[in-house]
DNA sequence: GGAAGTGCTTTCCTGTAGGAAACTACCTTA
DNA sequence: TAAGGTAGTTTCCTACAGGAAAGCACTTCC
């Protein structure tokens, strides 16, 4: 008898598996979770803001970074008519709706080093 | 006067962000949430019925990516003596600890697919 | 004795993520 | 008019992730 057995063949294992294949896709990289970290704790901030409060990134990374999370409506990009010109960056609505994620992430993580250590 | 303001430089800041990348760099590549999602859901699998399981991967990444997750205590390897000799991967009780984290990354998956048709 | 199943490892190859540095362009202040 | 701040883009380079395919060792079924 040869095994064919699917555990996952199921509608909801393989809609599970896909929505966190897309959430994982989305917040890709090494970046982006600093990013909207700081977006979410600063609230409107500059590209030199972010390129200070974000150690170690460059430019080019921060750029396309935020054009990502700008297309997936994550992030807002503001240009304003000031005197030398500046662009506000700000978390989104939805943006926002990734805080218990991100949490879940922060507390695995910090209760992970107890565990290896403590 | 010059800007070296940093919201990020705060302890609480800093030691989250770290938690984060710890976090990611665990659950770092394309495959590691099928398996753990896999064996979750399935509890004791073979080597072949993860390959079975676990469309598309293959036998290079399956072997690499448990052996990251067992040096993690996500994940169990047991050699069982059994004629045909077989092996048993099982989550721990600790890779357990990470079902809150990966339904909240289906959850946030699923409304996002859901945000973009509907 | 050959096919098929178990559980991997090894080799070879390619694409992409990401870093460093230079460059653009425009404005303000000294 | 040079320095310094804004907000990026472009080019070049390298390392690593990950796929395909073959090989290995051992066993049982037919």
């Amino acid at each position: 008898m040869k095994k064919k057995a699917k555990i996952n063949d199921t509608p909801v294992c393989q809609v599970r598996m896909q929505a966190i294949s897309d959430t994982m896709s989305i917040l890709s990289g090494k970046w982006k979770f600093h990013i909207l970290g700081t977006l979410i704790e600063g609230n409107k901030l500059g590209f030199m803001d972010l390129m200070r409060e974000i150690d170690g990134i460059g430019s080019k990374m921060l750029s396309k970074e935020l054009q990502d999370l700008e297309l997936n409506h994550l992030v807002s990009r503001t240009v304003l008519d000031t005197k030398p010109i500046t662009v506000e960056y700000a978390i989104t609505e939805y943006g926002a709706t990734l805080s218990p994620l991100i949490n879940e992430l922060a507390k695995w993580g910090i209760e992970y080093r107890q565990s290896v250590h403590g």
